[in-house]
DNA sequence: TTATATACAATCATGAATGTATGTAAATTG
DNA sequence: CAATTTACATACATTCATGATTGTATATAA
């Protein structure tokens, strides 16, 4: 059997950057090699040659797939300005983004792959920069849902808006990678609620003054 | 020239780490060539060979020679019993390990590698248990460090430490991976001290209780 | 002083991945 | 229904890193 119908060219599309995913994530980037991508898609280097034009460019595919939906999506939560509680959208983010990476097997394995099966150099460099793009724009919602929360008056006193949404992200990105390295899930794994609820509500300002 | 005498020797190991540390950051780890290494070092692949059984020995070399150190004086600074201001010492932690990458270009370069430029692969994948041990071990010393601001009334109300130093350790990673990621310095180069600050003083129990 | 171990350099064989080029049968178009 | 394009599979040439082997001049030890 050969050539099949665009649904069909479709679907071996996709299933490339399935493979690609798994394969990726198991063997790192730099040691897959194309052929053993197409297997695992059940094609041959023929298709991925067809569809793809080169590892570079399979991988990009691969990512944006996954990886721009999700921050897209999370950072859209964070700025929903129809809310009356920022500090709850910062909180329903940060959830937002750890669940993705704990129920979604392709979230989880494209965020493996960029965390610890990737080498960001020459052709997937622009991978970086993009990233830091991405990233800086986060934390700009951050600051704004920070900023919103200050003029609530449901930001602690004394935090400034711009660098609570730094410590936000850092705090983010490091916990992605502890969660991924918690392979044993002792450290934080199981935890990943509980740490959130405390480092949002750190910032949250107390209801009642005690005597 | 050939045989050197033992001091040479070891000059020259040296060499070949230094140069590994620069391949390395530079090329990524799959595509350094032990040649270019050696290159770098002044030697032939014959020296690298004699000197480092495989790439990934050369790898593990050039990471324990700066990882560990880091990673060791700096928990030393967090755990360290004397002082009786513990969120002082898990500022100092912070600010350590910021300013060791900042200031020493082998311990950027290490840093940089393990970040953005490695498969954590096949023989490479023990580094990752490695990396996850010690992170648990911080994370242990920054809950010791908690655990006294706690008893001794600097902790904030509310702080569970073991959580506390589950954040930290997030934040930090995240935030070496910011600022790694900040080439342009728009995000967090420059301003570090400052986040860490605000890390910690959010912690910190306000002095007094305004009226 | 001689023998041996050391610290490399140089060479070689091998395998493996890549990109390209070609083959081809079915789908699509006119 | 013929012509052409599509969606692959197959085959090939090239490049390239690795590990092993061998060669060798000098330290070092006895």
């Amino acid at each position: 059997m050969v050539r099949r119908c665009k649904e069909d060219a479709a679907r071996t599309r996709q299933n490339i950057i399935r493979a690609a995913r798994n394969v990726f994530a198991r063997k790192g980037v730099s040691r897959s090699t194309l052929e053993e991508v197409a297997r695992a898609a059940g094609v041959t280097r023929g298709a991925v040659y067809w569809h793809f034009k080169n590892k570079k460019d399979l991988f990009f595919a691969m990512r944006e797939q996954t990886v721009l939906p999700l921050m897209d999506d999370a950072a859209h939560c964070a700025c929903s300005v129809s809310g009356d509680d920022p500090l709850g959208n910062v909180e329903e983010f940060l959830l937002n983004v750890v669940n993705a990476m704990k129920k979604d097997p392709a979230t989880r394995s494209v965020l493996e792959t960029m965390t610890f099966r990737c080498e960001f150099v020459d052709e997937l460099k622009p991978a970086l920069l993009v990233q830091a793009k991405h990233l800086a724009g986060t934390i700009s919602k951050l600051a704004e849902a920070y900023q919103g929360a200050k003029k609530n008056r449901s930001l602690r006193d004394g935090i400034d808006p711009q660098l609570a949404a730094v410590e936000t992200m850092s705090f983010l990105l490091g916990l992605v990678r502890l969660w991924l390295l918690d392979r044993s899930g002792t450290m934080v794994r199981g935890r990943t609620a509980a740490i959130i609820k405390a480092h949002v509500g750190a910032r949250r300002r107390p209801r009642a003054v005690p005597s």
